[in-house]
DNA sequence: CCGGAAGCGATACGATCGTATTGGAATAAG
DNA sequence: CTTATTCCAATACGATCGTATCGCTTCCGG
């Protein structure tokens, strides 16, 4: 047996590269020599670990896509809420990409979804992440709903349409900030106050600011400082 | 004075196959080519019209601005609302491009977003088409809660933060229709209890149902989506 | 030590891109 | 009609794209 490689962390290495190039020029502003060189290896190696571009490029959206919901994940095990309403908070938090540490992040989020809009099998994996996450917000929206009120007064909410909204909210908040149209502390406000409709709606406890950054909010870097 | 033709028209006609060629190839898929054979007329006379790509492209996307904001006013004035909270739901309607028909448009305008969220120039257009609207909806939310109750019991929301947060969703829903993460029913019944909420928040009697949507509840098949 | 398979850098190739150029058709003014 | 000017279709051009090909280099099994 001649050299053997690791691919699959090669795979990852030029995954990381092609969202550098999505972040810098937008989708299809990215080309194999590009990604070849901001990954430091050559275009033969790139075309060795994957057959075609599209393939590479269904694999970068695959590696983001599992970034982003494992990001939250940890978020919400790491920071072991007080209440399942806090919880939702921090989730919803994250998904949205506000800070400004993640707005690379975002871009390639919002390069590959415009992509997929017209490419089918580039939305298989977006779909996938989007389930992901929209099961996750509904786990919790449900949590707080019965750790919430006991009092069955007002109509409790569906949760399935409250994780739609929440996640469709997030997600044109984090687009009109990518376009500048809204300021991330405008957004940030929004969110929060469709946070504490629910939350209301919800009976729970309005639980404290989900956010992570009590006092200022302009350039909320204090926490995770981890790069990736 | 020799020749003269109808620059406008042709520009018109020029930037309708750009949103054609959008539509189908997604943004960056549109070369000067397709776009001149799509609107019937030379390369050379593409050239004639735009000093360049990017000058087309920035004319296109004023254009389908245009167009969208002037169907959502058309709307308004066309069918005189009962109130101003079933014109809210109208405008709203409007905006989130969930109906078939106005599935491409909804298409090319994700198509320029994403390009914006990296090309500057793009953005600007963009910027005031997202801010005609939002003022729009200020103030048709405005109107409502003037309109709405007398009562000044609940707190009276701020009609920027829910126009915020009404454009963000309504944006949100699109993109999730187009990636097929919702079916367009889902996302019509997801915006429709929406606005429910804020009509009560309003104080506004509840309108009745605000466009033609099937009242049917399908919310079996929200999660767990299919892999591709 | 060595045979050979696997990896990969370099390079070639054809297609397509945006843009520049150009020669002739079309048309309004004199 | 002539002429001057505008328009445009065709074509050329250089760059860049994705992909295919081809020799080296590298390294494991025997």
């Amino acid at each position: 047996m001649p050299k053997q490689v690791d691919y699959e962390g090669r795979r990852r290495r030029i995954a990381e590269a092609v969202c550098l190039l999505a972040d810098e020029h937008g989708p299809e502003g990215v080309s194999m020599r590009d990604v070849a060189a901001r990954a430091q290896v050559s275009l033969g190696a790139v075309q060795r670990c994957f057959r075609s571009k599209g393939e590479m490029l269904l694999f970068a959206v695959d590696h983001v896509g599992e970034r982003i919901t494992e990001r939250v994940r940890t978020r919400l095990t790491a920071s072991p809420a007080q209440s399942a309403a806090t919880a939702l908070g921090h989730a919803t938090n994250e998904i949205a990409l506000l800070r400004e540490e993640h707005r690379a992040e975002a871009r390639i989020w919002l390069a590959f979804v415009a992509q997929a809009a017209v490419s089918e099998p580039l939305a298989g994996p977006l779909r996938t992440s989007y389930a992901a996450l929209q099961n996750l917000l509904v786990r919790l929206i449900t949590e707080a709903a019965e750790s919430g009120s006991a009092d069955e007064g007002a109509t409790p909410p569906n949760p399935q349409h409250e994780a739609c909204t929440l996640l469709a909210l997030a997600d044109g908040l984090t687009t009109h900030v990518l376009l500048g149209h809204l300021t991330a502390e405008e957004a940030e406000e929004v969110l929060h106050a469709h946070l504490v409709g629910l939350w209301e709606r919800l009976g729970t406890i309005r639980p404290e600011k989900p956010s992570d950054t009590p006092g200022a909010h302009r350039f909320a870097r204090a926490v995770s400082a981890a790069p990736n």
